[in-house]
DNA sequence: CTGACTTGTGGTACCGATAACACACGTTGA
DNA sequence: TCAACGTGTGTTATCGGTACCACAAGTCAG
């Protein structure tokens, strides 16, 4: 097994099999008007020598790499990694390679990743923004003429084809549930309102309010980084208050874990002291232990039809004018919320 | 806010500073003699006309791409999540571009994701392989002189820097210790023994029972694929044994999910009527719920240490011979293999 | 039989950058 | 005063492909 000799040029293969690299070049790219005797003598030679194009040289000399690039800010969250599967696997039917990049909700690496894939060229991309202060890098993208989707999250005046989850709806639906459950008081963990999603969660939870003619204590609304960190950090603030919340909402899912550290570091229990809900499921844990009330969200179809509304923008598919496709999110009651200890007590009356 | 005449290139901003354009490539590159007042007329136009060097280009005429690419087998699963992080990090901090690449476990995958980078002219790969079944692959990359490091996974054969856990110590040890609570029938629910880790992962299962003389019998061995689907096929065949099982070790945290739910579904119960433990940690789920027993592998040493071992081989920096890391696992004792109920009853005698 | 058309192939320029060398200027020291 | 050197910049060729046009040979209709 000998190494192969330095770089195997497309030159190298048309010495070999006696022609030019233009036939070379057309054998390679299938179709084309080559003479079946040529063609397998072409093959061959590429096959001898362990031929592959260079993807550089080709991307030069067409002006387009097949190439797309996906953008989101956590690719530990299985959220944003739900959607990274399923978009990739839209791109590559489409004929299409992907560069995924994690910002790690670092603005910084952000606009460097941005930077980057301008300068690798590629024709699209599909980006879960970090907040509405990338809207310089997106701004950036769109100067260049680089078409890309937002999905999940929106950015403050910056016009694009998006698909997001129903923040507003899904958020005003949890809280709804609470009250119905009789809670009067009930906390929210959300992250800063740069963030779209946080932004229409809090509508949403001060929707709910408003609708039930309950006041808005802005006490129980706290920020948090989005994390388990983060919702351990805020529940705790909750907890001290004088006058604490019996039910508490936080912005995602990865929050509501570091929330239940919390009441459990407080000697506390949920649903019992404090009852519990978010946004977006934790696949793995609820088939361990279904456990927490969420407002679960299509990650995979975030994914897809990112990948497609990019591929169509790409194509010219697409009409001019630019598309917002706004999925439902699916609520999901389990234990955390304290509506099925609610109803079993109901059934065996004491 | 113009769009940018399509393409700008290293032409026109050194038209524009009046200059040539090897004067601007200078000033791209830092360093280099360029007189302080034509290295700012050059970032002004470079700024005025919002200039991105091509990567394409530059890569084709340096011959180098500083880009190097991760291969995972499936970015959802936690464990290969945190690798990619931790590789990604020191890549990037030491100034390459990370290509991250999902193979879904698929060997056709694989294979064109690999040929993919080598059209990429990537300088390194970082990759946790499929199975044995990926040596053509791997051959093809030693074959182009592309360097790679194999994580989490060896592969027969193929000779390669190597990152991974111990694995037969970790399954012995978990199999001792439900030997030390009274089992005498353990089950193994494993994939294909084309997989090292699988492999190295049943001998230990294997030496445990030699080592305290218990029989092996093949029918408590068997094989799944490596998800949660896969644990649940495989525990429902322990679970139609005659004589089943008392306890089952799973190869990982995901097929042990499936198992779980398979005994749930029999109106069993973990650890009551059948312990469990595993290899592998699932961080969210057991911030929730700390319940599964596991040998937990640090994933992201592997990433980190794998990246690092590859950069040291790219830059030459390595040791001629080939390195192999063993990664001591960690035994995290909770509820699923039963032992801490087992203790309660002991300091509790009725 | 001839001109138009098709088929298979080669030649040349170019994509956008950089390496390597060339060269026009000071400077400097003997 | 002049050779040797350093500094800043330009020229040319090249990286590995492809677009575009040219062209020879064969086919076909009128």
């Amino acid at each position: 097994m000998r190494l192969v000799p330095p770089n195997v040029t497309i030159k190298d293969v048309a010495t070999l099999a006696g022609v030019s690299p233009m036939t070379v070049s057309r054998v390679i790219n299938g179709g084309e008007r080559v003479s079946g005797e040529t063609r397998s003598r072409v093959e061959r030679a590429i096959g001898d020598l362990g031929y592959v194009p260079s993807r550089l040289a080709r991307g030069l000399s067409r002006q387009k790499t097949g190439t797309l690039a996906l953008i989101v800010p956590d690719v530990a969250n299985p959220f944003f990694t739900l959607i990274v599967r399923a978009a990739e696997a839209v791109a590559r039917r489409a004929g299409y390679r992907v560069i995924l990049c994690d910002t790690w909700s670092e603005l910084v690496i952000e606009r460097e990743v941005i930077e980057e894939m301008i300068a690798h060229r590629v024709e699209g991309i599909v980006i879960a923004p970090i907040s509405d202060r990338s809207r310089p890098h997106l701004r950036r993208l769109a100067r260049f003429g680089v078409p890309f989707v937002l999905v999940d999250r929106t950015v403050n005046g910056i016009k694009s084809d998006v698909v997001c989850g129903d923040s507003l709806g899904g958020a005003n639906s949890l809280v709804e549930h609470l009250i119905s459950l009789g809670h009067r008081r009930i906390g929210f963990i959300v992250e800063s309102d740069q963030v779209s999603t946080a932004r229409d969660r809090r509508r949403g939870y001060e929707a709910a309010h408003r609708a039930a003619g309950l006041p808005l204590d802005p006490s129980l609304v706290v920020d948090a980084t989005v994390d388990p960190a983060g919702g351990l950090a805020g529940m705790g603030r909750l907890l001290a208050l004088g006058d604490r919340p019996t039910a508490v909402f936080t912005v995602n899912n990865l929050v509501a874990l570091g929330a239940i550290e919390a009441v459990r570091a407080a000697g506390l229990a949920v649903p019992d002291d404090i009852a519990l809900v978010c946004f977006d499921d934790i696949e793995y844990a609820s088939r361990l232990y279904p456990f927490l009330t969420v407002m679960e969200q299509p990650a995979e179809t975030f994914g897809t039809l990112g990948a497609q509304l990019l591929l169509e923008r790409i194509d010219g598919r697409a009409p001019e004018r630019l598309r917002t496709v706004v999925l439902p999110a699916h609520f999901v009651v389990r234990e955390s919320c304290g509506a099925r200890q609610a109803a079993r007590q109901q059934a065996v009356p004491s």
